[in-house]
DNA sequence: CACAAACGTAAGTTCATACTTACCGTAAGC
DNA sequence: GCTTACGGTAAGTATGAACTTACGTTTGTG
């Protein structure tokens, strides 16, 4: 939980990160998220579940409902191993200055 | 291209990971990336086909071989994104300060 | 105590995509 | 001019996953 692979995995699904977003405007319950959404409520439900597990959100039972919030560990696990790749690539860098070439984008 | 959608989507994929981390060691060529992996060529061409797109990599034609190597331009877009929801985090944080309920991770 | 609301889960379907083999173009070596 | 590396692309397949509807469970309400 809270790993960097995981936590990629989770938000490359475009539904998800919906989700997601939703949640960094502040804690919801599962049906204020899924209103307006395109899916349904269960497809939130299972979105929701995915996202925990990968450590990037965690909830609250509050009555009957239950409340969801982000989880900055998921976020700090892709940071983490986004960083290390910063800084790798500066490395290499600086490793081979002066070297052209047509970089075909 | 070098969106931070496209650049999650990209990295989703376990190969494709592990293709992006060998080249985060310096610039190879498709065979050497391919090699001691456990899919074949072509799988890798069309991985890098796809991190190309979503601007992660970048290819310098070298002869017969084409090298590849990272492009911060994607990394960027993912970190951009990211700290976006750092400082979202943040504020939600600051605006409901203590607040308790038996977190269920 | 019955009913409604909120949510999770099971089962099944459908669509995306990661892989394979086969093929084709291009650059280098004899 | 052939033949051998190197790598991209086409076509086809199969596994996974993102949905849907249906149902069960818990809480709150009359």
């Amino acid at each position: 939980m809270a790993n960097a692979n995981e936590a990629l995995a989770a938000l490359a699904d475009p539904t998800r990160r919906i989700v997601f977003e939703r949640l960094a405007a502040g804690p919801r319950s599962v049906g204020a998220i899924a209103e307006g959404m395109r899916v349904s409520r269960p497809a939130v439900s299972q979105h929701l579940k995915a996202l925990k597990s990968a450590g990037l959100v965690s909830d609250t039972a509050e009555g009957a409902r239950r409340v969801y919030r982000i989880d900055p560990a998921g976020l700090g696990a892709i940071r983490a191993w986004l960083d290390g790749f910063w800084r790798a690539q500066l490395e290499s860098f600086r490793d081979e200055v002066e070297k052209d070439g047509e970089s075909t984008r």
